[in-house]
DNA sequence: TTAAAATATAACTATTTACTTATATGTTAA
DNA sequence: TTAACATATAAGTAAATAGTTATATTTTAA
C-alpha cells in the first residue's frame, strides 16, 4: 500500500518529538484512549508543568488535539493530521500501554465523589 | 500484518536518532544505495567529522553497518537489525532521496582516475 | 464571591546535542 | 618509506532541551 508522504524536515520534527520516552508513551497511551492531563500525570513520576509542556509540543506539531470538558482538558490523537499515518505506523512497533491504562483507571483521578 | 515490536525505550532512541534532518536524510539515502563517507559528504554542507559522528551514532544504535573496501568505508542499512522493520516503515513516509543520489553520482568522489 | 481544583505559562538551570577545528589512524601508491 | 587520501577521534562551544519551582488562568462548587 502507498503511504502518505511527509516533507523530510517535517518528518524529522515528528520523529524528534516522538524520540522522547515520555512523549512516545503519551502518544502510545492516547492511541488506546483519550486522556485528560491529570490522568496522564498518574503514569509519570514527573511534575504537572512538565507534562503540560510535553502536551503543548505535541499539540503545536498537530499530533494531538485538546478538548475542554468542564474542568478537564482531554487530549487525543489528531486523526485529521497528515502526520497520523506515520504516527500509526510507528506505534505498530511499540508495545501496547495497557499497563499504563490500567494504572489510570485504578487511580481514576477524575472521580469527583464516591457515590 | 503483525509488526516487529521494539521496547519503548529502544524505539524512542531510534526515533530520536532519526529526528535529526541530517541523519534522517542519510538513512533515506542508504535505503536507496550504500555509500562511502565521501559520497555522503557531497550531499551536505557540513564538515567531514560531523558526518562521521552522525554515522557513528547510527552504527552504535545498530541501524547501519560499515564495510571497509580499501581506502573507503561503505555504510549501508543493517537489514539484520531488529530495528530494520520500524526504519523501513518510517521511510515509507519520507520522500525518496533520488536528487541526492544524483548529486553523488554526478560528483562521483570515489573516481580515482579519468581513464 | 470565594476557595479549590485543573491546567498553562514563565523563568530558570543542568544536561545533551550538533557543530566546529585540530589531530590521529589506516590505506594506497609513488 | 613517504606523501596523499579517506576516515575517525578528541576537545571545545553555542544552542536546544527537559526538567524544576513559582505563578497565572480558567472552571466549578460551596
Amino acid at each position: 500500500m502507498l503511504k502518505s508522504k511527509v516533507d523530510l524536515e517535517r518528518a524529522a520534527n515528528v520523529l524528534k518529538l516522538l524520540g522522547d520516552k515520555t512523549r512516545l508513551t503519551i502518544i502510545a497511551i492516547l492511541k488506546q484512549r483519550e486522556c485528560c492531563v491529570c490522568e496522564i500525570l498518574e503514569v509519570f513520576d514527573m511534575s504537572q508543568p512538565s507534562i503540560s509542556q510535553h502536551l503543548r509540543k505535541l499539540k503545536d506539531a498537530g499530533m494531538v488535539k485538546e478538548e475542554r470538558r468542564g474542568q478537564w482538558i482531554y487530549y487525543s490523537l489528531n486523526q485529521q493530521s497528515e502526520l497520523y499515518g506515520i504516527i500509526e505506523d510507528i506505534l505498530e512497533h511499540v508495545p501496547e500501554q495497557t499497563d499504563k491504562i490500567k494504572l489510570i483507571e485504578k487511580a481514576n483521578p477524575t472521580l469527583q465523589c464516591g457515590c
